[in-house]
DNA sequence: AAATTCGCAA
DNA sequence: TATATTGCGAATTT
């Protein structure tokens, strides 16, 4: 037979199939797949030769290949399709006997996947957020991966990699594969072992084990960011005893009173899985006691370049805080209102934080609303130390101070807030200083104030740092915090953990491993907060507007399907719906030109970033009191702290290519809902879209975040009666072209603002007009914008500008003129600018 | 005090 | 896929 086959198929082939196998076959140390046996046997060269069709298909099939590894990528564009990866085939994994009673697999590339309706679904999951990253929550199957940074959180929550595996086995349908286990233990056996450690202000790595030291020290990275002559050896007792976090006094008394502590408490009532797991936690810090540790110096600006440089090494410097054995900081007087009881999931995100008795820094993760400023009061009246707050803008530092005084019995003038127009400090020797990142990252030049501020901010050691919106952090310009002010801890706290980027990775050593983060709909099944329908509406556009969109540019395309009259037709339908039922709604526009064209036509009130401050909050209570105004049009302003707490309806009209962010954290803004725990209450979340353009993509991309949340987004085709909407707008055929013309025209003069611009500039440099031109930019545009611009140039190099022109054209639009009138200033003085520039 | 400008983030 | 536009805060000018 196997002679045979090799005549028919010739030499070359064969050849070819060799070489094709290298690469995908698995190699010694990987899983054996399904079809590991064909392939040891295709090694042993002229033996048998397999057609190339049939090693075509098993490495289709091969699990372990790197070709098919599953990933996550930005780009997925629906949800099914990774479910029938080939990577997914459980196929290779032989089910243990009692498969069934078990929630869920461990595959090879280190991914899990668990029956999220299994009876023992809660306990894995419990287990699982702590040792792996979620990657995706829907409703039925959900999807953990072990990485490097979710066991080295694990570890420094306390597991052990012995334990890890035990219970992993224990939970698995399959046997968990080899590899996993060794990699489970590899990352047991290296974290934990070097510790960033903050003393007297100086920084500190410091290792219990001496060859971990030697290798640090031989680093050429580390050796050169380290303070010489400063060697130390000393000795360190930390013990660990019932640390009672603040707001849980109560609970933890009445463990005490039953000889348990937090821990074992909530292992008895999980699963004894998991008590096993906190017992071996609380032996380690039995064997702590007597350790000789060893440290040295780093510079204090080096801090970020070394933490990096352990991560890479696998030996991630953990920071902890002891904050109990510290007895150079002053203590700062604060608790919890006595009334204050914190829920069950900030109660467990925090016994992540101060797992074995100490303070470890690192990020959780909870949806807005869910109470992420009171995890961080809770965090700093358990460290009773000085504390710095890190918010993102001016509004949220007074957020912050008021929800400082209203939880906690602090001294109202402890809290101090160091911004642009306050510049206090605390009366006593520490206490709590509230500011924006920009305060402290401070590039320009300083006021004096400011600069006599940051050196008092500097020059303390902080017990605690709490950074707000955490994800912004990785941003050039705000890591520098990190190096600037010295803090024994931090926590940073955010709802999304998410940037467009990939630098989020960053904060891992810049802050910490993330450390919880929430369930969305497990907390909006508990009540804590709202529950939300979202539906996706496909607003088809007008023939003449698709035809337009599709010889338009990228910007105009985007400016078309924002201003599709069906879709301003979809708004207002939705918007007197809910109005009708009672809902308060908010409709969401990145296009500031759509955002007040909308809010016009719909005669609601809008605000933008060029709102007046007096407007704002004129608007925002009207909106907040008064039954007569319940739908209010928001730009960007609102992605980010403004608390509406009234809105239980959002439509999203325009948004920002594909941010999943600014997704999850518009749906955020109703999460708070007021209402939300009366019976049956829904809030609603519509994202309008213009069917068969760049929007679908755009909103495809967007909601990946929310799906993985668990969200099903519905998706509308059709709104019933939409025509019995009273005054519906652009109903008639004759509005709509209108519109049409109206918009055409106005992308028209912005189109030749700019490109009078360049061809301006152009001018200037060289004295050529004509030379000036790109072809290949032109080559684009359609012969009627090109008409209309050469028509438009002559005007302004009139000197008649555009009045002529916008009376000719469109008489009835004054008041969008309005809207442009800043642009066109903006242009004019950047023009005079350069021209000047020119001059000289 | 209000407006403008600059730098930065998304 | 990269860009353009928007928002925000600090500093400077009027």
């Amino acid at each position: 037979m196997a002679p045979k086959r090799k005549a028919l198929l010739g030499g070359a082939a064969t050849s070819k199939a060799a070489r094709s196998s290298k690469g995908s076959t698995p190699g010694p140390g990987t899983p054996r797949s399904m079809i590991s046996d064909s392939s040891d046997v295709s090694e042993n060269e002229g033996d048998i030769e397999i057609p190339d069709e049939m090693r075509k298909s098993m490495v289709k099939f091969d699990t372990s290949s790197d070709e098919h590894k599953y990933s996550i990528g930005r780009g997925i564009n629906d949800m099914a399709s990774r479910h029938f990866d080939s990577s997914r085939d459980f196929t290779a994994l032989k089910p243990k006997l009692d498969a069934h009673n078990r929630p869920l697999w461990i595959q090879g590339n280190f991914v899990i996947v668990l029956e999220s309706f299994h009876q023992l679904a809660p306990q894995a999951q419990d287990f699982l957020v702590t040792v792996a990253e979620p990657v995706s929550r829907p409703q039925f199957l959900h999807e953990y991966k072990l990485t490097t940074h979710s066991l080295y959180a694990a570890v420094s929550v306390g597991l052990n990699p012995k334990d890890i595996i035990s219970t992993l086995e224990r939970f698995s349908k399959t046997p968990v594969p080899s590899n996993v286990k060794g990699f489970i233990s590899a990352c047991g056996k290296s974290y934990g072992k070097v510790k960033l450690v903050l003393r007297n202000t100086k920084y500190l790595l410091e290792t219990t084990d001496p060859e971990v030291l030697q290798m640090l020290l031989k680093d050429p990275t580390i050796s050169e960011c380290r303070v010489h002559g400063a060697e130390q050896i000393t000795t360190s007792a930390p013990k660990m005893s019932g640390l009672a976090i603040a707001g849980t006094k109560e609970a933890a008394g009445i463990r005490e009173a039953e000889g348990l502590n937090n821990a074992d408490q909530e292992a008895t009532q999980a699963n004894p899985t998991k008590k096993e797991v906190y017992d071996a936690l609380n032996d380690d810090d039995d064997e702590d006691d007597q350790e000789v540790v060893h440290a040295f110096q780093i510079r204090d600006d080096a801090v970020e370049t070394v933490t990096k440089r352990c991560q890479e090494m696998q030996y991630p410097a953990l920071e902890e805080y002891d904050f109990r054995n510290d007895n150079i900081n002053a203590n700062l007087e604060i608790d919890l209102q006595p009334s204050t009881q914190i829920r069950p999931y900030q109660e467990k995100s925090l016994s992540k934080m101060f797992g074995n008795g100490r303070a470890k820094s690192g990020i959780i993760v909870l949806p807005c609303g869910a109470g992420k400023t009171l995890v961080g009061i809770t965090a700093a009246c358990t460290i009773k130390k000085g504390v710095i707050v890190l918010a993102t803008s001016n509004m949220s530092v007074i957020q912050w101070r008021n929800e400082f005084i209203k939880w906690s019995n602090i001294n109202p003038d402890d809290v101090a807030i160091f911004s642009s127009d306050h510049k206090e400090t605390f009366s006593g020797n520490t206490g709590v200083i509230v500011t924006t990142y920009s305060m402290v990252t401070a590039t320009q030049k300083r006021s004096h104030e400011s600069s006599k501020m940051m050196d008092f901010l500097r020059k303390r050691e902080w017990g605690l740092m709490l950074l707000d919106e955490v994800h912004v952090v990785p941003a050039n310009m705000f890591r520098k915090v990190i190096g600037n002010i010295k803090a024994h801890s931090k926590l940073g706290l955010t709802a999304t953990l998410l940037r467009e980027d990939d630098k989020i990775e960053d904060l891992n050593f810049l802050i910490g491993p993330k450390l919880y983060e929430a369930n969305w709909m497990e907390l909006s099944q508990q009540g804590h907060i709202a529950r939300v329908q979202c539906a996706e509406v496909w607003c088809p556009m007008p023939t003449e507007f698709y035809d337009e969109y599709l010889k338009a540019a990228t910007r105009s395309r985007s400016l078309l399907y924002v201003m599709n009259p069906l879709k301003m037709q979809a708004c207002q339908y939705l918007i007197t719906y809910h109005e009708s039922r009672g809902d308060k709604i908010i409709v969401f526009s990145d296009d500031v030109y759509a955002l007040e064209f909308y809010a016009r036509k719909l005669m609601k009130p809008y605000l933008y970033g060029g709102t007046s401050n007096a407007e704002r909050q004129e608007i925002l209570q009207r909106f907040r009191d008064s039954s007569e105004c319940n739908t209010i049009f928001l730009s960007k302003i609102g992605d980010t702290s403004l608390d509406l707490p009234e809105a239980t309806c959002l439509i999203q009209i325009s948004a920002q290519y594909g941010s999943r962010r600014q997704e999850a954290q518009r749906l955020g803004r109703i999460l708070r809902a007021k209402r939300r725990n009366d019976e049956g209450f829904n809030a609603f979340f519509y994202s309008l879209v213009s069917k068969d353009t760049q929007e679908m993509l755009f909103s495809s991309k967007r909601q990946a975040f929310l799906v993985d949340q668990g969200y099903a987004f519905k998706v509308i085709t059709t709104l019933h009666n939409i025509e019995k909407t009273p005054n519906l707008c652009f109903a008639t055929a004759q509005e709509r072209r209108e519109l049409l013309l109206g918009l055409l025209d106005d992308m028209e003069k912005n189109k030749s603002q700019a490109e009078y611009e360049r061809e301006n500039n152009a001018l200037m440099a060289d004295g050529n007009l004509f030379n000036s031109k790109k072809p290949g930019a032109r080559a684009k545009a359609k012969p009627r914008t090109m008409v209309r611009r050469g028509a438009h140039l002559l005007a302004d190099l009139s000197g008649g500008q555009d009045m002529a022109y916008v009376e000719q054209n469109k008489p009835a639009r004054g008041k969008k003129k309005v809207a442009h009138s800043d642009f066109f200033k903006k242009q004019q003085r950047d023009k005079e600018r350069r021209k000047k520039l020119v001059d000289e």
